[in-house]
This record gives C-alpha cells, structure tokens and sequence, in this order.
DNA sequence: ATTATCTATAGATCTATAGATAATGC
DNA sequence: ATTATCTATAGATCTATAGATAATGC
C-alpha cells in the first residue's frame, strides 16, 4: 500500500526549468492553526458525519477535510491515515455514548433495559448517529474491514452486558417471588435473549432509516424488548405458536 | 491486493523484444464466446459473490470479470454499467429467494412464520449468501446509494406480507376460541411486530457473521419471532416487565 | 451480420509522502 | 523550536468509452 520509494528525488529538476514559470497557483485561503486537541475533535466529528453518510471506503480524506476547512494533508498530519482516523472515529463514538449517561454507570438489572428502549427514543431524533453505527456497522461484516474487530467486541461487550443484567433480573424476580424458584433458564436461553434484544435493536434501525415514516423505531423497540423479556421470564413453559 | 494487471501475465513476448517498438501487448488469452444468457448469468453470480464480500463500492468491476475469466470491459458489453449490474444482481437474487421454495407460493397464516424460521437455520449454512445480503442492506442506508430505492422496497414488501399472514393468525385463533373474540389488537401492534421480526433477523445476522460461534442464529431467530408472536396474541394484556 | 470479447486509453478519484511556509511557544 | 497547514505530486485504482478482432448464426 505504502510506497516509499525515493525516486521522487530524481524528479526535482533545476532551477533552469524556472524558465517557463507556471501559472501561479491558487492561493488557497490557510485556515488559522488550531490547537490540537481542538482540530482533532473537529476532524473527528467531520469523519464521522463523513463516514456515516458515505461509509468508509465511499467517504474520502478530502471530504473529511473540506468540512473542517482544511486540506486532505493536514487531516493526515493528525491522523497518520485513513485507518487509523476511522479508529479514533469509533473510539471517539463510544466515548459519546457513555457521555450521554452524565457520569452515571450504564445501569444494571431493569435499568438496562429501560435505558436501551430509552436510548432508541433519543435515536429517533437524531438519524445521522443512527446512519454512521448503522453503514459502519454493516460494512465491518466485509472482508478485512478495519473496523471488523472493534465491531465484533463491541457486540461481544454488549452481549455481556445485557446476559449479566438479565441474570440479575430474574434472580430478583426469584427472590421476590414473582418467578418460581424452581424456574430453570438456562445459560443458552439468556444469551439467546441478549443477542435477540440487540439485533432487534439494530435491524429496525435500518428499516427506519430508509422508510421513517412506516416504522416506529421508539414504539417496535419497546415492545420487541419487553416480548423477548416476557417470554425469557415463562422458561420452558414459554407458549411456542409455532410448534 | 489482487494485481491484475495483465501485463504481468508476459511471459511469452515475442523475439522482437524491446527494441524500439512498444513490446507487444501481453496477449490475453480470450474466453471463448458464451451465449448472452449462460453469461450473464455467470456474471450475475460472480458480482454477487464480489459485491457481497467487499461491499458494492469497494468491489470493482474488474474483480467480478476476473472470477468470470473476461475482462471488466466485457462485463460492462451485458450489462452497460455498475449500477445496472447492481440492480439487476439484486433482481436476481430476489428470484434465487423464490426459486428455493420450489415452485410453492410464499406460504401465509403461520406457515409465513415457520418459513421465516426455515430460512434462518438454512442461512446459518450459508454465510456467503448472509453477508452479500447484510452488506448490501447496509451500504444501502448511505446517501444516494443506488440499492436504497430496492432494499426499502423489499422491507416494505416484507412488512406488508408479514402484518397480513399475522392478522390471518389472529383471525384463525379467534374464530378457533384460542383468542377472546373481543381481544382487541390495533393495526399498529401488527406492523410493530412484523418491523420487530424483520428487524430481529436482519439484526442477528450481522453479530452472527462477525462471531459465529457466539450467536445462534436460528435458536435466536425461533425464540424471538416466538416471543413476538406470543405478545402480540396477548394484546394489551401482555405483560410489560419494563413499566 | 451480429455480437462477445479484447486492447488501449481517457478522465476521475483516492491515499500517502515530501518539502515549503507560517503561526505559535519558549 | 515546534508544529499546523499548505502545495505538489507519485502511484494506485476505478469506471467507462472507442475501436479492433474473432467466433457464431443466417
């Protein structure tokens, strides 16, 4: 990928060739310095407003850049590549999520849930955080994508999360006697919901985003959530329409 | 990553070598001639493999040629551009889709239901068809992307088909007795589950192409369309573990 | 005569590097 | 002195077109 070869030296004539002199270029008005803490959040929140309109391998360097006021040089001087800038971008996002909780932990046992139906009611106000997870999401699943990886843990972290909150809740529910004791849900069948609860999560969301209108992203969010919740909590004795 | 350059194929240039002359072109050995159809087909079915692994931007028309064996030149000759090739790649698949049931109409009521379950634990052999799925459905929620119109299409279908063989169901348990005739169920809780039960499938195919062992596909698709059935027979008596 | 396929090339991009220039900090 | 930013350019691609060539069908 990375040519370094220094046959560019070779190329740097004379000055004899001042002769025929080019047109003066265009003076390009140069964007005052910034700090770099600044311009790298600047270029941070332009990649990901780039990225999650375009995706990654459509959205370019220099469209990054432009919206920040800079050339495609300057991002690469802050970023080192194109790679590494989505990177940040990810890491960047994630930190913005957690934000949104004002200090607070992600919640546990119920809370959890009641946060996730939350967090899809917030969504709704604001498609273009919705479209960068969405387009990064879904282009990480082609073959050595540089976000696979980041992708595949964050899933992995959030399946977690929710088994374990899940496992909580139905030790309460035990516990207070709004579920049998004797009740067995096993392992299999929490993460079966953990995985469910966020795939239904994320499918609406692209269904949504291409037909706002026909789906109720906050109100199928819910309901899905409390469905699964609902019959994870009945155990074996689930009704089973299918069978 | 793939070079595929055809002069590197040089090996057998002729003796008049390097003289002044410009070398001889590398000559390619040419396919022989297809019939229209047999080759388009074959076109077909190598843009949906490429299209599928690296996404329809990052896949070129000179790696769809090269796994047909022609030039990118001769698939642009059947199918004049990419995006035409695009469309009709997805028009095609659409008709493999159909093609497995084997003649069968689309089943409705809750055969729609078991079919949709049927589908799932068949994909779960089939990631290739999974991920050109997934990945087009994502690429497809970027501005402009030339799938967006057919993908937002296809859901719409799909909810129509969904909501309609669910008030079937409905409509069948009540006159049976399994429903209270009176058990009002509003036109909007059909098309939330029937955006819930595309979502979810659409949603556990992402993590389960990133992290196969970690997700079960078609336990988690039967569990969570059952769930959502089951809720929404419950009407506004469901439970709500969230409230 | 038709058309599937090829070579060659134009014209757009895009990422990344090199080296110059200008603004800030000490 | 450091470094943010710029210009310029190399080197890869990629899509699409033009026109030549070869295989088939009448």
């Amino acid at each position: 990928m990375t040519d370094v070869s220094p046959r560019t030296a070779t190329a740097a004539g004379p000055d004899a060739s001042d002769a025929a002199a080019p047109t003066a270029p265009a003076r390009r008005v140069r964007r005052p310095r910034a700090s770099t803490l600044a311009r790298r959040e600047e270029i941070l929140r332009s990649a990901m407003r780039v990225f999650g309109s375009k995706g990654y391998h459509q959205g370019s360097l220099a469209d990054v850049a432009e919206q920040v006021g800079i050339t495609h040089a300057g991002v690469l001087h802050h970023f080192g590549s194109k790679d590494r800038l989505l990177t940040e971008v990810l890491k960047f996002r994630d930190e913005a999520d957690v934000e949104h909780l004002e200090g607070q932990h992600i919640p546990g046992g119920l809370d959890l849930f009641r946060h996730l139906v939350r967090t899809a009611e917030i969504n709704s106000a604001r498609p273009g955080i919705v479209q960068a997870y969405t387009v990064l999401t879904g282009e990480s699943v082609t073959d050595g994508h540089p976000a696979s990886a980041w992708v595949t843990e964050r899933f992995s972290v959030l399946r977690a999360e929710i088994a374990e909150a899940l496992h909580e809740v139905i030790a309460d529910r035990k516990q207070s006697g709004d579920l049998d004791a004797d009740l067995e849900i096993s392992d299999e069948a929490v993460d079966r919901a953990a995985s469910s609860i966020i795939g239904v999560m994320d499918g609406l969301q692209i269904q949504w985003l291409l037909d706002p209108e026909a789906v109720d992203l906050a109100g199928a969010t819910a309901f899905s959530i409390e469905a699964i919740l609902a019959s994870t909590f009945a155990g074996e004795r689930r009704p089973r329409p299918l069978a």
